[in-house]
DNA sequence: TCTTGATTTGACCATCTGGTCAAACTCACG
DNA sequence: CGTGAGTTTGACCAGATGGTCAAATCAAGA
């Protein structure tokens, strides 16, 4: 491990190059399924190289995790108290649905960890997740007080619009198997556009 | 491997033992993250004893997974042409929704498998899912084409479905980690309903 | 009770996997 | 160039894991 001076060009190089591979290896298998080989082969280096960079399989992983978080909640943060609220909303809801489009594997990585109980980032849940959410669903309330949006459960309506805008990316190979040639965002943009406009007009 | 003869007490009980904490284990870790010794060990067994039942634990996995997907299907299957559109619908959300919130391991495990790409039950997806699905979708455009409901992409409007119901089982420590002591239930139940009424009224 | 097939297990094996280490190599800079 | 820090690697290790096997134990019908 190189001391913590200013990162050399090549520190750079590698470093990117393995996040890069953790990310396909760790979306695709899920962490006790990924093998630091198998992220070392797909980043271009021996096993003993990337360990060199990271201390371990699960160093990596933490740091993948922690960087795409905040990535991954941009979206979300966005989300503008003093625009207007149905533009406001399903702005966020294209926002989401191009994510799943363009970052895939970001979902999925999360989906794994998820669905297996998020061991490793109970913590951010609890607390940065939680609290931009309350923040925001706060904002949405505040709109149906106002009469501006229908009157909904804020957190369920924040849930509806992660599982339909997610299941594209974390679902992939399902919604593949039933549309066939059918790229799956041609129709999902106009129908769940449809689908929040009708359920927020109050 | 006893014979292929009938299945004595012993067999059934260990054979059901197995599969159930096949279910537990798989669910919970993935298929590469579950260990035959933690299954077996949930099981009551050794782990001699448990492969004396099932020759790998893939073979476990495959039985379990096949077994399932039967179950998982049903409440689409009892999707009616003949019954009230509306009311149908909402009775197969609901159906959806309870399998969340009774069956979380089972959905887990589909979704483990799924987010990975589904290498182990791609056949069934295109053939079972896709046939089946292909079928109800035909009833749901034919009550569009009467003007019973709203005319949306069927296939889109069923995916909504899965992922809105699936979600609150799937993803369950997220929504638990917002939601806190509220029960996600309680709450997705009218939501949805209300969601789906306001969606499919023409 | 005795016999035979069903069941169970301790010991074992090969392979995989995360991780270590000392030695070799490379690169930037004086 | 020469040199020292930064980089790379082959060889290796310990533990985990899927799976095997022969021997021991058990259960039920004749």
């Amino acid at each position: 491990m190189p001391k913590d001076r200013a990162p050399t060009r090549i520190q750079k190089k590698n470093r990117a190059a393995i996040l890069e591979a953790a990310l396909n290896v760790f979306s695709a298998h899920g962490f006790r399924g990924a093998t630091v080989d198998q992220i070392a082969t797909e980043a271009g280096l021996s096993k003993p190289n990337l360990l060199y960079y990271f201390p371990s399989k699960e160093a990596i992983h933490t740091a993948l995790l922690s960087g795409l978080l905040e990535i991954w909640l941009a979206p979300l943060h966005d989300l503008d108290a003093d625009g207007d609220p149905m533009e406001e909303i399903l702005a966020y809801i294209r926002r989401k649905l191009e994510m799943s489009r363009d970052l895939p594997r970001e979902s999925r990585l999360f989906a794994n960890e998820l669905v297996q109980g998020a061991p490793r980032i109970h913590e951010s849940l609890s607390h940065d997740l939680k609290s931009l959410v309350d923040e925001k669903t706060a904002i949405l309330t505040q709109w149906m007080d106002q009469g501006k949006i229908a009157r909904l459960h804020p957190y369920h309506l924040i849930f509806s619009i992660w599982a339909l805008t997610q299941h594209y990316a974390d679902f992939d190979v399902q919604v593949r198997a039933i549309l066939g040639d059918e790229d799956p965002f041609e129709g999902a943009e106009p129908f769940i556009d449809t689908l929040y406009r009708k359920l927020l007009t109050p």
